[in-house]
DNA sequence: GTTGATGCAAAACTTTTGCAACACG
DNA sequence: CGTGTTGCAAAAGTTTTGCATCAAC
C-alpha cells in the first residue's frame, strides 16, 4: 500500500518537474504495472486490454503515448523480446539500482528474472578501457530453464 | 579472403545439413555482412538497399526470409536497438565465443562495440542459483560515450 | 484561461504470407 | 524431376499522427 502511494507521488513529481500533467489515464497505467505481478512485461496493447477488463476504456493511442512517456521519465523500462512488440516493465524505484536480468528459455519461451546485478566489475572495466560512462544496462541470457534442460532440444527443420 | 571462403563454405554446410539450398540471394546477403564493416547492424530493409546499390535486385520478402534463416542457422545474430526494426549482425564464427557487448550513447545515439566478454562468473552464478543452462547472451549498456560525456545532457521537454 | 492530454480515425511502417513461376541438388 | 526458393502483391500487425474536444493546473 505504502509503496503504491510512494510510486504515485513519484509519478506526480516527475510529471510536474517536466511540465506534464497528472491524468487518470497515467495513474491507472502505472497502477497496472504495480499490480500485475503475474506478467511484468506488458506491451501497449496488453496494457490496453488489462485496463479494459477493469472497465477503463482509454484510447489505445493514449496507452502508446503514455507507456513511452513513463519510460522516458524512468518509471518504466523498455524491453524487447523479439516478438514484434515493444514491452515495458516497472523500473526500480531507486535509480541507483540497475535492472535485473532476463533468462529466456529457448525451448518453452518462458522468461525468468534473475534478481542480482553483479555487473559492477564488468562496468568498471568497460569505463576504464573505453571511456564510456555507463548509467544502465539490459542483459538477456538465452538457454534452457531447469525444466527444459536435459530434454530433447531438437529444433531442426522437420 | 580466406575468411570469406570459410564463411561461404560454412553457410553451404549449414544449409545442406538442414535440407536448405544454396542460392545467389543467400550468398550475397552473407557477403554484405562480411563486407560491411562500416555499419555492422543492418535491418532487412537496409540489406535490401545495400544489395540494390550493388545491382542485386532481390525481393524484399526474400531478404526478410533469409536474414531470419541465417539467424536460426547461427550465422547472423538478431539484435534490437528499439528503433522499430529488427537488426542483424554477423555472429562469431566460433560458436564457443559469445557475443561482444554493445554500448549505446544516450546523447549521440552511436553504438560502440566492446569486444571482451567477461561474463563467465555471472553465468556460473546464474546457473548455480537458478539451474538455468546458458548458451548465449545479449548485453547492452546505456550511457554516455567519451565524446558526449561531460557535455550538457539535457533531455527534458523544451 | 492556457497549455497539455485524450480519443478517434487515418496513415505510416515493418514484417508476414499466398501463390505461381523458377532453380538448386 | 522433386522440393525448396523467389518475387510480387496483398494482408497483417504494430505504432504514430492530425485534429477537434476536453481537462488539469
Amino acid at each position: 500500500m505504502s509503496d503504491k502511494n510512494f510510486r504515485l507521488q513519484d509519478l506526480r513529481a516527475r510529471l510536474s518537474a517536466n511540465h506534464y500533467k497528472m491524468t487518470p489515464q497515467r495513474k491507472e497505467i502505472l497502477q497496472i504495472f504495480l499490480e500485475n505481478n503475474a506478467d511484468p512485461h506488458l506491451s501497449a496493447e496488453e496494457v490496453y486490454e488489462v485496463l479494459k477488463k477493469k472497465d477503463f476504456d482509454f484510447g489505445l493511442a493514449t496507452i502508446y503515448r503514455n507507456v513511452e512517456l513513463l519510460s522516458t521519465l524512468g518509471i518504466l523500462s523498455k524491453i524487447n523480446f523479439d516478438d514484434g512488440r515493444t514491452r515495458y516493465e516497472l523500473a526500480s524505484a531507486d535509480p541507483k539500482v540497475h535492472q535485473h536480468h532476463h533468462l529466456i528459455c529457448l525451448k518453452c519461451k518462458k522468461i525468468f528474472e534473475f534478481e542480482e546485478d553483479l555487473l559492477e566489475n564488468l562496468e568498471t572495466t568497460i569505463t576504464t578501457k573505453s571511456g564510456f560512462e555507463i548509467v544502465n544496462h539490459e542483459v538477456k541470457f538465452f538457454g534452457y530453464c531447469a525444466d527444459c534442460k536435459g530434454k530433447d532440444n531438437a529444433d531442426k527443420k522437420s
